[in-house]
DNA sequence: TTGTAAGCGTTATCAC
DNA sequence: GTGATAACGCTTACAA
């Protein structure tokens, strides 16, 4: 292993110089600037990031938590840890994983292990129990999600409520007379993920302002059998025929096993009926056929995450008028949506 | 912050008892062991990262380099981030993540800052540049994929070889005439991920043994468009008609593009033809309809990484023949086979 | 069975 | 503009 030690004698220093060279946190002459970078060169000196940690009390590290509950969205998550870390690279920091089942003992882990300098965490449930522990925690913590109460904490998040709002709106304006939302499966109710509730109360809404017929119905799973039983209850409660039906799905899972169920029913999507889905574009672009969506704008969501969280960590002021900054979808028409009339 | 220090003062004892009942490295008498984990709980201690690492040159930690390169497969490495995650807490360790965009330097780093104790390198290429460099690291690294030179490292894979034997030996064992192999797209062989070739290879092989037509056809990029143009160039020069045709679709992301292709033209897979694809278990109970697939099998063959991944770190012998490990597919039958005649 | 003390490789505060 | 030197919090010989 080769040490600052090594760098200085080489350049004919003092260790302390080598490491201000490094830092820039005082002013260096050309000549030994060069001399030392010379060495750092050759050597191929790579400073120990233990020992850098324990001296400056900053790990150059973001902890991150995940959502790998059993049964939670995998397909959408890709995309922030993807973001997340690229967004920590630039400002050279590294990005150490945390699973959401090691609960709030994770996180009290990772801050007072000194494993990181501050922690994103992702899917927080309306009332995560998590939220009090990471509020008393000594490295800033941000959330992704909004709970009931952030407790002074930084959210960032996609508007679920306009989304909701958007996908009814949509519908209304293109002389649709009812609306079925399917919502998500039990399970995810019962988690209490707080933008369900939000997407939900969105479409509520706009279905009243326009005054549009409106049935939530809650499929059992998201599997292929889960959509059909919920297809089942939405279509026999309103009966299938007349008027412009329009189908809102804001589970990513679901979608797909719902189109399915449409077309084995001879119910053509785009042509009988809209759907609208919630999810990325990648998603609708490859589902068959490629659905009508508001983007959940992982990409976008993650990276003002870490744009505030760097001010945090810089002592920089953050800003927001609120804590909580919510990021607009976007809404792209594809295959499923009925042509206007 | 609460130091080992505290802990020792309020238990009455030295800093290096507190350590030693931390460790288990030497014997402790009950009494003290009592106090010391008393005082360790009343004061909520947690030993800090760096220093630790700093004194045991252990830093605890797990590298894991994840393809995040443009157009990479997102949807199967979630699974391997998830097992390996879980598998190093098993261990008392931590993940820290490296995008594949930071190439051979990214691995320096990790082990030249002694950021990691060890590396996982996720979805090696055939002659992967970073091969060499990870086989001169100061730690173990462990490959998630078979290079051509291995370069004496240990790599663990699904048996891609054996993936491409069974699809084919199904399709003849259950009477197919014809296969076509609808391939990688242009990029993914441009970046000659080796199993792509392993499987063509496989397939190949069963198809000569079995004396079966067989055709590879390769999708200029795994969008629907991309099918479609696969599929017509498969078509048109075989015809449609005549014999019962088996598509095998060894790209996840072609396989539900592939399966609308075929039902816009009027084929139903399962009816008119028969469709295997190479996917998660996940991919293929939500993909329409249903697919027959071989298992991707990733949290197998991310356990069976990091079992040989610890034993190495703890020196403790790899009970393996060769320095390559591979996973056995497993073939599920779904709705896209054709019943037996 | 326990304590003492010398590092581990940086950073940062003093001096000069 | 540069050099000593004392932390940082832990592990681990070496003593007792």
């Amino acid at each position: 292993m080769v040490t600052s030690r090594d760098v200085a004698r080489l350049a004919g220093v003092s260790q302390s110089t080598v490491s201000y060279v490094m830092s820039g946190r005082r002013s260096i002459s050309p000549e030994t600037r060069r001399r030392v970078e010379e060495a750092i060169e050759t050597l191929g000196f790579q400073p120990n990031a233990g020992a850098r940690a324990l001296a400056s009390q900053r790990s150059q590290v973001i902890g991150l938590v995940v959502p790998f509950a059993p049964g939670a969205d995998m397909t959408g998550v890709l995309p922030f840890i993807e973001t997340i870390t690229k967004c920590a690279r630039e400002e050279d920091h590294n990005v150490i994983l945390a699973t959401e089942d090691e609960g709030a003992e994770g996180l009290t882990r990772l801050s007072d292990q000194s494993l990181c300098d501050a922690i994103v965490l992702m899917e927080v449930g309306s009332k995560d129990p998590r939220i009090p522990v990471a509020a008393g925690l000594s490295v800033p913590v941000i959330l992704i999600g909004v709970p009931d109460d952030p407790a002074g904490l930084y959210c960032v998040d996609l508007d679920y409520t306009l989304a909701g709002r958007m996908a009814v709106d949509e519908l209304a304006s293109s002389a649709h007379d009812r609306v079925v939302l399917l919502g998500y499966p039990r399970d995810v109710m019962a988690r209490d993920v707080n933008f369900v509730r939000r997407f939900l109360r969105g479409a509520e809404e706009s279905a009243a302002a326009h005054g549009i017929a409106y049935v939530e119905v809650s499929p059992p799973d998201t599997s292929r059998a889960g959509a059909e039983a919920a297809l089942d209850e939405a279509l026999t409660e309103q009966g299938p025929g007349g008027g412009r039906l329009g189908l809102v799905v804001p589970d990513p899972q679901l979608i797909q096993p719902t189109l399915q169920s449409l077309l084995d029913r001879g119910l053509v999507p785009g042509r009988d009926l809209s759907v609208i889905g919630l999810c990325t574009d990648r998603t609708a672009e490859t589902s068959t056929p490629p659905v009508t969506n508001l983007s959940l704008e992982p990409r976008d969501v993650s990276r003002r995450a870490m744009r505030i969280l760097f001010r945090l960590l810089n002592h920089e002021s953050v800003p927001t008028a609120s804590t909580v900054e919510l990021v607009t979808p976007r809404l792209t028409l594809r295959q499923t949506s009925l042509p206007a009339r």
